[in-house]
RNA sequence: CGGGAUGUAGCGCAGCUUGGUAGCGCACUUCGUUCGGGACGAAGGGGCCGCAGGUUCGAAUCCUGUCAUCCCGACCA
């Protein structure tokens, strides 16, 4: 236990009442108290340190191994986590950061309850799809009988706030933010805190008298996003996305670019055009025409085409190129109220759907009428004989394929709903299935075969497809960590939960709502995805726990005790976040821990203490220079407080 | 939910085929020697072998069931 040699100078008299790893008060760093992250001084041998010199077995990619091996989380149970000292700075401050920024926007800070009442969610028209089948909603009922969720989000907490408190036009625009615990029960948790059932967000809701307001704040928000994680150290790009469950217009998300990523982004060299895969839009590659064009007036000339029920074998077989036929897909749709919809899809041949593009049209199409869309599944010839139905070509399906093989079906809807991409309704002249086995169609056209069916885009955005924006540009794939997602919600929630303001000309009307989050947790470990070597974390200093750590790499020395004793008060007197390495370890094991942890900045007071010599040791770059402790500050405070900016924007 | 794998000390693993009541490395405790990149020696502590049945004189080991965790897929603001 050390003694504070030469501190008089700085803490005056109080220093003997203050165990020495103990915050007492100083001279200087007065408004320290009033900065939880800044006051909490602290000693390794202080901090419950548990550093794994194996990887766990559990975790896979490099940030999660990280995380649990340098001492931030343990799991509590699958996709829970707790979040250790190190770990609840970090959070504090990337919350901090996240603050800050929207504060300056304007935004409203608040505290919502994690326990929800169903009938909100009833009332928004989400509770099934949330808590039936793959829903992602805890739910429990308390002892009433009464049903509740642990908030997975809070749209309909906040509306009903919104419904009660906003009479108004002139309360508006308000943006209320909150911070805290999230609740998913995810189909598959993975890789730590990247997809945890309980997590910390940021999330915020705006609310306005009009479209043009919403689409400010969605500016703002946008301004301010990417501001967060500039600050916050991440390379992030923001890319157009589909607003999923959430509903709502225009969306979009921001990903930091690291290989662990779940999602595919596709985006254009120009810069111009960046989006998930889900959602990108591009142009497809050109046909190559059907060398004898229609045939038959557009009914097409039959073609014996023995057990060629894949384009890849029919295209071998006959030499058609995949781009001159047509593919057509059986699935069946499950809504809410236990409607089944059979969808008949035609894609062009070389294409592949997009299951997210084809979720959303089947909803705009059914889900007024039978609520909301629980899944869409291919319909498997088992479940076609179970349900009734005669036998049906698969593998041998065109595109007129008649709702009579739905006659005698039990519960399903007894049409088809029929969708196409406007890749397969452009085709002049097409090859598909003949609707009979081992059959298919040479010369097919639309009209003569059967009407056209609705066309709209279902294909998946290949990388190395032209862009709608610039066909000289092509996509290229890169893979990225959502970490924020801003929505132009309009009025969908405030319509469903009646949320509505009194406008200037004294008439009720619904608010526009936008919606704003942040994956705090998410976004802590996507930063050590990001940064780290073969050592350990390289954390960005604006989010470290600890900007500097003062190793003493020799603790019987006295000189080097005393020193580093002496270094560590400077420091923190200067306002640096400091962390000293008192334990009685050697000096390789402190480097290596000081290395995993990640601490931007080390100092190592060593053999040149007696000299008054320090070393100071950039963790990111591995630049080292030794100096005169008298100069440590003036070395290091510029640097510092320009990385403390984090990144330019 | 489908496919695959794994559960043995805090962490990483061996032992299981061929049953005989458990072992290695790291970590932890004590002592000594070390002391600038995860030291060395000595002595210790810690395990209802995931859980429940069954087979057997005897089960970590064989059988059945069950639970948990991880991976792939489906899925997923």
């Amino acid at each position: 236990m050390g003694s504070r040699p030469d501190h008089s100078s700085c803490s005056g008299g109080q220093q003997q009442q203050w165990p020495p790893w103990r915050l007492r008060p100083s001279g200087g760093g007065g408004d320290r108290f009033r900065d939880p992250l800044k006051s909490l001084a602290m000693r390794v041998s202080r901090l419950m340190l548990v550093t794994l010199r194996d990887d766990p077995a559990e975790a896979e990619i490099p940030s999660h191994k990280l995380l649990l091996r340098a001492g931030y989380i343990r799991r509590v149970a699958s996709g829970i986590y707790a979040y250790l000292p190190l770990m609840w700075r970090v959070l504090q401050k990337v919350s901090r950061v996240v603050r800050e920024e929207m504060d300056h926007t304007g935004a409203l800070e608040t505290l919502l309850p994690q326990l929800q009442p169903a009938e909100l969610w009833q009332r928004s028209g989400r509770w099934a799809g949330y808590t039936a089948g793959e829903g992602i909603m805890f739910h429990l009922k308390d002892r009433q009988g009464r049903e509740l969720g642990l908030g997975p989000t809070h749209e309909e907490v906040i509306t009903a706030l919104a419904a009660d408190l906003l009479r108004s036009y002139r309360q508006l625009p308000v943006n209320l933010y909150q911070i805290q615990g999230k609740f998913r029960d995810e189909i598959r948790p993975r890789f730590g805190l990247m997809r945890g059932r309980e997590f910390i967000m940021k999330d915020a809701y705006s609310f306005h008298a009009d479209e043009a307001s919403l689409r400010e704040t969605y500016a703002a928000m946008d301004g301010a996003y990417r501001r967060i994680f500039a600050r916050c150290g991440l390379r992030a790009v923001a890319v157009e996305a589909d607003s999923g469950a959430i509903g709502g217009s225009a969306s979009q998300e921001f990903m930091v670019t690291a290989a662990a990523g779940e999602d595919l982004i596709l985006a254009s060299a120009d810069g111009r055009y960046a989006a998930n895969q889900e959602r990108a839009v591009s142009q497809a590659p050109e046909p190559v025409a059907l060398p004898d064009g229609v045939r038959a007036a557009g009914q097409g000339a039959p073609l014996s085409t023995p057990k060629q029920t894949s384009i890849e074998a029919l295209c071998e077989a006959h030499g058609f190129h995949p781009t001159q036929t047509v593919k057509v897909l059986l699935l069946l749709a499950r809504f809410e109220d236990g409607n089944q919809q059979p969808l008949l899809i035609s894609l062009r041949g070389d294409q592949q759907l997009n299951a997210v593009k084809l979720a959303n049209a089947v909803t705009a199409r059914c889900s007024a009428a039978h609520g909301a869309l629980l899944d869409i599944a291919p319909l498997s010839a088992e479940a076609a004989t179970k349900e009734g139905l005669g036998p049906i070509p698969f593998g041998f399906m065109g595109p007129h394929l008649g709702d009579a093989v739905l006659e005698g079906a039990r519960n399903w809807a007894p049409t088809f709903l029929r969708l196409a991409d406007p890749t397969a309704t452009d085709l002049d002249a097409f090859v598909c299935g003949g609707n009979a086995v081992d059959t298919h169609l040479v010369g097919a056209a639309w009209g003569g075969l059967c009407p056209s069916p609705e066309s709209l885009d279902l294909r998946a955005a290949q990388p190395g497809d032209r862009c709608q924006h610039d066909p000289s540009q092509r996509l290229e794939a890169s893979r990225g960590i959502e970490v924020g997602h801003i929505f132009q919600l309009g009025r969908k929630y405030s319509e469903a939960l009646e949320a509505r303001f009194t406008n200037e000309a004294g008439v009720e009307e619904a608010l526009w709502m936008g919606c704003y989050g942040i994956g705090v947790s998410r976004l802590a470990q996507a930063a050590v995805e990001q940064h780290h070597d073969d050592h350990g974390i390289c954390w960005p200093v604006s989010i470290a726990p600890f900007e500097v750590i003062v190793v003493v790499a020799n603790g019987a020395e006295s000189d080097q005790l005393s020193l580093g004793e002496r270094t560590y008060n400077e420091l923190q007197d200067a306002g640096v976040d400091v962390l000293l390495d008192d334990r009685a370890e050697r000096a390789g094991v402190k480097f290596k821990d000081a290395d995993l942890i990640g601490i931007p900045w080390r100092v190592v007071v060593g053999r040149g203490a007696a000299a008054g010599l320090v070393e100071l040791v950039e963790r990111s770059t591995g630049h080292k220079q030794e100096l005169p402790a008298s100069n440590l500050l003036a070395a290091l405070l510029p640097s510092l407080q320009t990385q403390r900016r984090g990144l330019e924007i």
